[in-house]
DNA sequence: ATGTCAATAAATATCGATTTTTTTATATGC
DNA sequence: GCATATAAAAAAATCGATATTTATTGACAT
């Protein structure tokens, strides 16, 4: 019997457990891009049973993340340049189109968020939990829209080029570009409410980043 | 032992049957947005098990039809006035965007796929067959972006759109707009290769048709 | 060599039963 | 009366075993 989960809830059920442990793995190339996920194996390595791990599959594959075919299973979800390209340029889009909502509807709560976000994030850096704090600045940038659906496809899309710059570290001299100053224009931008700027200093950072990873892959 | 699915190897699995049945369901409104859903009530509406029903919609989650609570399991996704206006813009909004991608890159063989689906759909007006055809227009329209995930996007918010429809149509005296004539006008610009033009007609054709749905549709 | 077929092995998918958790109903004390 | 604790019922989640399907192997013929 357990008494309460002290780390937030998260691992409640086996499902979960088994969904945020395969979502890391898949994330970080643990389970590489276009590998064959076979239940026993996960079952084994997570030591856990088949359903759960099933159902973190199917679960997994709306986050584009796992691919399920009817009858012969499921597969890390494959990379390619052209899927990386895709996923720049619709986050460009998306984000453009969150960010201006966001600015519109601006209020002092909003931008006392990224206040503490942006000092948060700028004090992390180079921790472990940067990781965590970066997309929660990038996240709230967005969170203003009041859109929950285009919220989901922006997250969705942030996570998956998570992908591509882990993709990127496992080829040989990478290392991580300074993006302070990038992350600065933004933040400035935005709590002027200056829309045109933020986005412009958004996508910049975005395409910048893209450029750079470009690079840094492997084949693929 | 089954020897060949004639209907098109649709009904493979007991998980796909499922998945179809109650994304049906799910989409006519005979599982009623919001509404719980239980396993044991479906695994016998469905004549199968508790695994396909459990895994079948999971994988619902990823067409956002159905919400998945941990440890308390799932509903069909809850209906609102501002969801359908959420749809609405960002359909307008990432239709635009494939369309455009879609003409900018139009060979002739896209052309003709154009012509005959859009022949098809009129032939086929008032029949049963007729949202299928509708849907393939429509998707066919964009699928010459060469933008899978994209295109996923703008598919699955067709799919929600269409249940505001079978919402409206539950209201009191719904009769469906004709809509002949603007998706003419969308074909014709479209073989033009006239962006603007297409884009135009198809946005004015989505926000022609959300004024009346929104007008239709009960208290939600 | 190459392609086909059958036999075998491996993996997926499904079932039925059990455990765990949540929800509902009922009782208890303030 | 109202909140809180407790017991019973319902539902979700999980397990272990089995059935079904797909993938692999090797023999055989072309």
């Amino acid at each position: 019997m357990m008494i309460l989960d002290q780390t937030g809830g998260k691992e409640a059920s086996a499902t979960r457990a088994a969904y945020v442990s395969l979502r890391e793995m898949i994330l970080t190339g643990t389970l590489p891009a276009g590998e064959k996920l076979k239940i026993e194996q996960l079952r084994k390595l997570l030591d856990t049973g088949a359903s759960p791990v099933r159902e973190a599959l199917s679960l997994l594959t709306s986050d584009m993340l796992v691919e399920r075919i009817d009858q012969r299973g499921f597969r890390a979800a494959t990379a390619s340049r052209s899927n990386f390209d895709e996923i720049l340029t619709l986050r460009c889009n998306l984000e453009d189109m969150a960010l201006r909502q966001s600015i519109a509807r601006a209020t002092s709560e909003w931008e006392e968020r990224l206040v503490v976000l942006h000092h948060r994030m700028k004090r992390l850096s180079d921790t472990e939990t940067f990781e965590d704090a970066h997309k929660a600045f990038h996240m709230t940038l967005l969170s203003n829209a009041d859109s929950p659906m285009l919220e989901r496809y922006c997250s969705q899309l942030y996570d998956l080029n998570i992908r591509y710059r882990y993709l990127a570290a496992a080829g040989k001299n990478y290392q991580r570009r300074d993006i302070t100053a990038e992350h600065d224009d933004i933040f400035e931008a935005a709590v002027r409410r200056d829309a045109d700027a933020t986005s412009a200093a958004l996508l910049s950072h975005y395409r910048l980043t893209g450029a750079y990873l470009t690079k840094q892959l492997p084949d693929l």
